[in-house]
DNA sequence: AGCACGCCGACT
DNA sequence: GTCGGCGTGCTC
């Protein structure tokens, strides 16, 4: 690559898919040595100049005539090669552009100029080769430790290098004069001192008969340098982290680096602490909440291999690794690994892609791992199955108490709170305990519900919950059926037929009116619009300063509150019948999030569930805390219904501020498709076009088409044919198309 | 994506 | 006669 006289392949800075294609450019004699794949560039394109990213060197197909690179952007490649691949691969997965795919990898602003020269040491071979190389070194071992701390920082000096081994720089000497380790001059304005040298601190936890087991299985695939996905399946509190730390030292040891990704960053304070304390300076924190400076300093050390350990959330996927080795997700179930918007990637398939790339393993840790996990996970594969049955505490799991809501009603009691309940919340009262109200607002869609029954009204073919509509018309967002609220309730015939729904608002006026002696926080999206406003809640709560805590999703997980004996799930039933198919699925996986957060300290903890559906399998299976019982039977339930994992599905998202232009579009979209379908066999089922849940968002209508197909590569394929006929048939289209390939939930 | 070139309506 | 509307087409 870079032989004399060829052009450089480069792909233009223009999120369009008309110029996502390589371009050739040739390389002024100047910018030789810095014209390198992972390059961005300066180019001249038509009558602008603009960035480019290079893929690697080559000739045009035809003869056309070729300009000049007009400068270099950066002092060195921003990607690395396997980076390079994977922008490419998620063009080609995500159906973007490449363009869009590198401006998503490279996130962390780059720019900040260096001034002063330091001389650093690394090793002089290929990572892979280190092993190798370490065995040949036997009958000196000096130099083999030398060499050792040099593969796990390659940012020390001669001198340093030579303490961190506790060995005379002489050692340092020999191993440069046999042109195993090599200087790189660095030109740091920011280079650190002091804190640089590893020591492999305390902090290391002794792992019970399980934990080894599984970190064994995990450390033999890193010493093989072999891809494989495991899925660590750990009941809450059974030391999952435990098991990551050992896997990252070993992903060390093998001369590699590891990038553990947690779902939220409220998560990360805690687990920093816990890396921190094993592997000290070798960690570097990358997620999208660091501002610009701090950001681009952990990511700059990470790219100079200074820290081999990243930790972060799901854009820490990107981390510039020159050799990984290993790919952790914790809570690999969370839908937040899956961008929302715009490029929709998963992490958890950019990490096992990247795995497969440089031969790496990847870890997925959950207590309630995702269906699509566990189904791959079965007896034929292909994930690795570990299991860590055991709590490390021998703490038993917290009273889980299913109370039935439509009993309530029938003894005249209207108010959200359950006797139950209520008698609950007093009691911890009295104790001078604590209480978490949960209450799952996220499903925005009103659905229609029998207080007297618990009936839901549900599209016939599509099993989804049906939408109400301010209309009075019921819908499904899924293929567009569309009914008339019925007067009566079809399955008992009460006439306490309506919409369902309760605001943490509503839920903290009634909590102060039955409890007003109780101090009350709330936490939500509302209350927590301002930044660190969330912590500051949560210590307030943690000082005791209050004594029941109501909130959304954000309180379900992570937070150790050990004066909280009591968690109180106001509606099971909110996310029990959300417009999706993975309704079911996010229902256990909370419920048994948030029985986790009850009974953390010395005392034990209760749940109480509230629902119009006690005994809805989901529901239930969390109140057992039976977990492989409840994949036994919604697995099948998917698999006749043909949802995944047993099919693929895309969201094909419309919108536009025009009403009439978005349904007229969504429709016309709909034919094109149709008639690429009508080629294909019938194994793949376009349903809709149909209002989303969210039908408008900032005045933008939406609409969405939703395909479902065996193939994942026959659906992407398809995408791009109708996006292509599309463009060629109606360039005036005016809705913007958002693809969203697996999608998690469809708001 | 932008910026050119290109062919039809109301202005100094 | 010309200034400018934004429809197609190309950019190494």
């Amino acid at each position: 690559m870079g032989d004399t006289g060829q052009f450089a392949e480069i792909i233009v800075d223009i999120s369009a898919r008309s110029v996502d294609r390589v371009f050739h450019y040739a390389v002024p004699a100047d910018l030789k040595d810095r014209v390198k794949p992972g390059a961005r560039v300066l180019v001249p394109f038509g009558a602008r100049r603009l960035a480019g990213y290079v893929l690697g060197f080559g000739y045009p197909e035809r003869n056309i005539r070729v300009r000049e690179i007009a400068g270099v952007l950066d002092d060195e490649p921003v990607l690395t090669e396997d980076l390079l691949e994977i922008a490419r691969w998620m063009a080609d997965s995500y159906l973007c552009t490449t363009a869009e795919a590198f401006a998503r990898i490279i996130a962390p602003r780059l720019g900040v100029k260096a001034t002063r020269a330091v001389k650093l040491l690394k090793p002089a071979f290929p990572a892979r080769k280190s092993q190798e190389v370490l065995n040949r070194l036997k009958h000196a071992p000096k130099q083999a430790a030398v060499l050792r701390q040099a593969l796990l920082n390659q940012s020390l000096t001669r001198k340093e290098l030579a303490a961190a081994a506790q060995t005379s720089p002489a050692t340092v000497d020999a191993l440069v004069k046999a042109g195993l380790l090599e200087a790189e001059i660095l030109h740091a304005s920011n280079y650190q001192e002091e804190n640089r040298i590893v020591h492999s601190s305390g902090g290391v936890t002794p792992l019970n008969a399980d934990q080894v087991k599984a970190a064994r299985e995990i450390s033999q695939a890193l010493t093989e340098g072999k891809f494989g996905v495991f899925l660590l399946y750990g009941v809450t509190g059974s030391g999952k982290t435990e098991v990551y730390l050992d896997a990252i030292a070993s992903a060390l040891a093998a001369g590699r680096q590891a990038v553990a990704m947690v779902p939220e960053i409220s998560l990360t304070p805690q687990m920093i602490g816990l890396f921190r304390a094993r592997f000290g300076s070798l960690v570097a924190v990358l997620h999208s909440g660091l501002a610009g400076r701090e950001r681009y300093e952990e990511w700059r050390r990470v790219k100079k291999n200074q820290a081999p350990v990243v930790l972060g959330t799901r854009s820490a996927v990107f981390a510039p690794l020159s050799a990984p080795g290993l790919f952790i997700l914790d809570e690999e179930h969370e839908p937040s690994y899956k961008q929302d918007d715009h490029l929709r990637y998963h992490a958890r398939e950019v990490a096992i892609k990247r795995a497969q790339l440089s031969g790496a393993a990847v870890v997925l840790g959950s207590a309630t791992p995702s269906l699509e996990s566990w189904f791959k996970a079965g007896c034929s594969g292909p994930y690795q199955l570990l299991k860590l049955p055991h709590r490390i505490d021998k703490k038993p799991l917290p009273q889980v108490t299913v109370v039935d809501i439509r009993q309530e009603l029938k003894d005249g009691n209207r108010g959200i709170f359950s006797r139950r309940l209520v008698a609950a919340i007093y009691d911890r009262l009295q104790k001078g305990e604590q209480t978490i109200l949960f209450l799952n607002r996220r499903g925005y869609a009103n659905f229609i519900i029998c207080r007297e029954c618990g009936h839901v009204i549900k599209c016939d073919h599509c099993d989804i919950s049906l939408t109400y509509h301010l209309d009075g018309t019921l819908r499904c967002h899924y293929c567009n059926y569309s009914a008339r609220l019925p007067s009566v309730c079809p399955c008992c015939g009460s006439v306490y037929i309506r919409p369902f729904g309760a605001g943490t608002q509503k839920v903290e006026d009634e909590a102060a009116r039955l409890f007003p002696a109780a101090r009350i926080l709330r936490m939500d999206s509302d209350s927590t619009a301002r930044k660190g406003s969330h912590e500051k809640i949560i210590n307030a709560f943690r000082q005791g300063e209050a004594d029941i805590l109501i909130g959304t999703q954000m309180i379900a997980k992570g937070l150790d509150l050990p004066m909280v004996t009591l968690v109180g799930v106001i509606n099971a039933d909110t996310t029990l019948f959300m417009p999706d198919f993975r309704a079911s699925e996010r229902t256990f996986q909370l419920l048994t999030q948030v029985a986790g957060r009850s009974g953390r300290g010395k005392l034990p903890g209760e749940v109480l569930v509230q629902t119009y559906s006690p005994d809805h399998y989901s529901i239930a299976a969390a109140a057992r805390h039976d977990v492989e019982g409840f994949y036994r039977i919604e697995l099948p339930l998917r698999k006749s219904l043909g949802y995944p994992p047993f099919s693929f599905l895309v969201r094909m998202l419309f919108t536009h501020a025009d009403e009439a232009e978005i349904s007229k579009g969504a429709l016309l979209a709909k034919e094109i498709l149709d008639k690429i379908l009508a080629g294909h066999d019938n194994l793949i089922e376009a349903l809709g076009p149909a209002p989303a849940p969210l039908g408008r968002i900032k005045g933008r209508f939406r609409w969405q088409i939703v395909i479902k197909g065996r193939r994942r590569s026959e659906l992407r394929d398809i995408i791009r044919q109708c996006l292509d006929d599309l463009q060629k048939l109606r360039p005036s289209f005016k809705p913007a198309i958002n693809i969203d390939i697996n999608p998690q939930g469809m708001q």
